[in-house]
DNA sequence: GATGACATGTAATCAGTTACATGATTAG
DNA sequence: CTAATCATGTAACTGATTACATGTCATC
């Protein structure tokens, strides 16, 4: 039930195509949640179907027409809901950690060239994320901030940021660990 | 594919029943990867039929007889090879950051009990994370790390003691940025 | 007498991925 | 001429959850 919470609360910032949707997915909801277009379009005909958004035809010239999803009403009080509900605790599901749980099966180059080809993703990748979020800072108001969509972009950020410094420094601690030998 | 060869690593280490084996993603696996029974039967049926593991009746009185599998030469091979297998780069599904990005939408007293709930949760699984790592660092070898279990064990753990208090350190942060006001 | 551990399975459903399908425009 | 962006859908399949199903023994 998550992927229709991420669509309602990007179409309660503004108004968007399933295409928009499928853009914001892989930018700044990347840190939260991810979808395809493929799951992306029957969900909204679903929440249409659910009177949670409705849409309008756009037509266009030298691109497709679009649809332009908007919330309604309904679909603003269904997110409050859910954010209102109690969370599950979630479930640990990844392989990389998998992995070196059975790298004892392993030689050590192997191991090694995995834990490399990790380190230099997570390495790039907090990159990207510390400039994001000093970009960010530029949208924060100094109050208000609970109920601004900027301040909790950026908190989401901030996440982003320490997880990634917490597998890097990870990783490098576990590739110095077997450099000893 | 990934619960197969969660599977084949902890029968690599002994012969499991598949009820040991659920036991097992719920002590030390649960750090890397959960699975529940419903998945767990059926996919052992499956490496079987794979020829990558093979079972013996244990007949009980007083229990339910049971099935012990151990894995076979090809069942080893099987992993070795996935663990030299390049991995693809994991996409974010985090529902509890998928409602900090939403936060906004909410009133200020729901968001921080919200917050509260799972500040305390980690909090918890903080300390028992770092129980746990207190008591692996026992079985530490001092050398050949690489082709140790229990060292394997223990940088699951390490990861999981960092990953708690990373989350602890950001929820604190939330708590007292929305503290402000 | 109820709950929880032991022990193993199947069926229905839901969520997510990959592949199939189409087609115009723009930039290199 | 080739790849990328815009734009929207469906179908087949895989992976995971929830519910259905059964039965003993030990402990409170």
């Amino acid at each position: 039930m998550s992927l229709r919470h991420a669509l309602l609360g990007s179409l309660a910032d503004q108004p968007r195509t399933g295409y928009a949707l499928l853009k914001h997915f892989e930018q700044s909801l990347a840190y939260a949640w991810h979808a395809s277009h493929s799951q992306i379009y029957p969900e909204l005909a679903r929440l249409e179907r659910a009177g949670l958004v409705k849409h309008t035809l756009v037509q266009q010239t030298a691109r497709p027409d679009k649809k332009r999803y908007r919330i309604t009403a309904a679909g603003r009080a269904a997110m409050r809901s859910w954010l209102a509900s109690p969370i599950d605790a979630s479930v640990a599901r990844d392989e990389f950690s998998l992995r070196v749980f059975s790298m004892w099966l392993s030689d050590r180059r192997t191991v090694r060239a995995m834990l490399d080809v990790e380190l230099a993703r997570h390495e790039a990748l907090l990159a990207r994320h510390e400039k994001v979020e000093v970009a960010a800072r530029q949208f924060l108001p100094s109050r208000a901030r609970g109920r601004d969509m900027h301040f909790a972009n950026y908190a989401t950020l901030r996440r982003g940021v320490g997880y990634e410094r917490h597998v890097v420094d990870w990783l490098r601690w576990l590739i110095a660990e077997l450099a000893k030998g």
